[in-house]
DNA sequence: TTTCAATGGTTACAAATGAAACCAGTTTGG
DNA sequence: CCAAACTGGTTTCATTTGTAACCATTGAAA
């Protein structure tokens, strides 16, 4: 008879492997300052890029719009950024972190890269090289699915 | 100043990877079904196990035991397994799919098949290794963790 | 034995999520 | 122009999830 082992299935092994990686990761948001994936997320794509509406945002860390707004909604609580009505469109506004979600960002930059680095640096260059090579793979495979 | 830059970090690549294909597969056992993840990852841990506990089946498809308890709960409730206490330990219950629990599955299992032949078959053959390769070192490096 | 810690599993509650409806404001076609 | 379709963003509601408390049973220790 036909099984299928889940151990090795694909979807599964990405999923779980995912899963468990962005847990341990989330702990540093978390613990450091209580904030959720999604705000994890806007502050990550504002303090790179600057300034972003929510939409940009939403495409820039594969977030669903209800995401983006509650996220939005709780970092504004915070002051760690300020909207401001866009002049040609007033559907839009344009996101900005302030001085508080800067520094927020700025500490938290160090720590996200040394995660990575902590997380790369049990695997051998070759393996380094695999995963970089096969995730971008996948990536181009999904483009527009 | 520092910036870290999402597109390239690895735990949220991983993450939307993850979650791009699950949400693609998981298509397949919710229309054809109705079903959740836990509950399709229940159906196939029972159908390559043949029998299982819920505590078993949590570790093999690295569930939370609340997420396999309402599994279990939703799959006997239509009849596709059944629970039978077990003899020496009474806190115990051993699961096992009935016939019409392991129809589902058997009909299932071709679909997955085909879902990962067709993922893969969009990469190259190194790409395909190299996905193989990352991902199985990246397993052994979180061991434990 | 009796008690206490550990284990298998369920349940209750709060928080996170997604779908769809919604409210502006904007664009487009007639 | 102006209605209809569309877009940016929020809110509502139902579902899913995680945490912690819980119940029952078992094992270990005194």
């Amino acid at each position: 008879m036909e099984i299928l082992e889940l151990e090795s299935f694909l979807p599964y092994r990405l999923y779980r492997l995912a899963d468990t990686v962005s847990r341990e990761f989330s702990r540093i948001y978390k613990e450091r300052h209580g904030l959720t994936r999604p705000e994890w997320r806007t502050l990550s794509g504002l303090g790179e890029r600057g300034t972003m509406t929510a939409t940009e945002l939403g495409e820039q860390s594969a977030m669903h719009k209800t995401k983006v707004s509650r996220a939005v909604a709780e970092l504004e609580r915070r002051r760690w950024l300020t909207r401001t009505p866009d002049e040609n469109d007033r559907r839009v506004e344009r996101l900005a972190l302030t001085r508080a979600g800067l520094a927020a960002y700025r500490e938290m930059v160090p720590l996200a890269k040394a995660f990575e680095r902590e997380l790369l640096g049990r695997l051998s260059v070759d393996e380094r090289v695999a995963i970089a090579r096969g995730v971008a793979a996948l990536e181009g495979a999904l483009e527009g699915k």
